[in-house]
DNA sequence: GCAAAAGGTTTGTCTTGACAAACCCCACAT
DNA sequence: ATGTGGGGTTTGTCAAGACAAACCTTTTGC
């Protein structure tokens, strides 16, 4: 897959769909009428839009995402890591802690995630 | 500061900016010339948004920046600590580390750092 | 004095994201 | 036959980003 650029409105509608799959694409397009004030072709234009660049599919008028949250996580994380600190997790991280002090327990978390990772 | 929004040709200019600074403004549009293909109108009005947008100013033809490389990364990675990982550093890194695998030096650096923020 | 350079601003064009009005087709119920 | 609902598409409008043509003012050099 190429470069992946995900605007604010795209990233709103992959959370209802998350939410909510697998929908009924009228029954989305009413969450979404609910939830974002869209008009229905708003909300089938974006799944026409989000299907053209594989995030999800539209089969039989249900709704599916081809990509899980976590995933999409992951992918931004990676962009932002290689575009501001050339793929380097420490460089991330220690800039991080310039602006911020972290929690005894987050410490305690990253230190056995680390722990976990040399083996 | 408000939530900034930097858009790629505004990071690809403060890059430029970065690698220069202090500079003449003129000197700067040549460079952005070179580099980026503008021409000096251009420059000069990416010169005024981002001197409007508090991220530089230009003084006496003198352009330098008010953020550092440093500092705009630190709030990127803030702001989508915050948007895809409620602020959690460790939730990030878990994601991070499913995907992919940290080199042994990296580990120790990492280690290193959670070390001293400890201290 | 005049032209060129320095240092800009104003206005315009094109592209694209965000959103929806108008419209389409099919199936089903009455 | 007609109306309604389901499931969409096409086309349009507006806003904003990206970029620059045309223009402006001041200073400097000849």
């Amino acid at each position: 897959m190429d470069k992946l650029v995900l605007f604010d409105a795209e990233k709103h509608f992959l959370e209802i769909l998350w939410a909510a799959e697998p929908v009924k694409s009228t029954e989305l397009a009413r969450i979404c009428q609910e939830k974002l004030g869209w008009k229905k072709p708003t909300t089938f234009n974006m799944i026409r839009k989000l299907a053209d660049k594989r995030l999800l599919q539209n089969e039989n008028a249900t709704v599916t995402a081809l990509i899980s949250r976590r995933d999409l996580q992951r992918l931004e994380s990676e962009a932002l890591l290689q575009q501001s600190f050339q793929g380097s997790v420490p460089a991330f991280l220690a800039a991080f802690l310039e602006g911020r002090r972290l929690e005894p327990d987050e410490l305690e978390a990253l230190k056995r995630l680390i722990e976990e990772a040399r083996s």
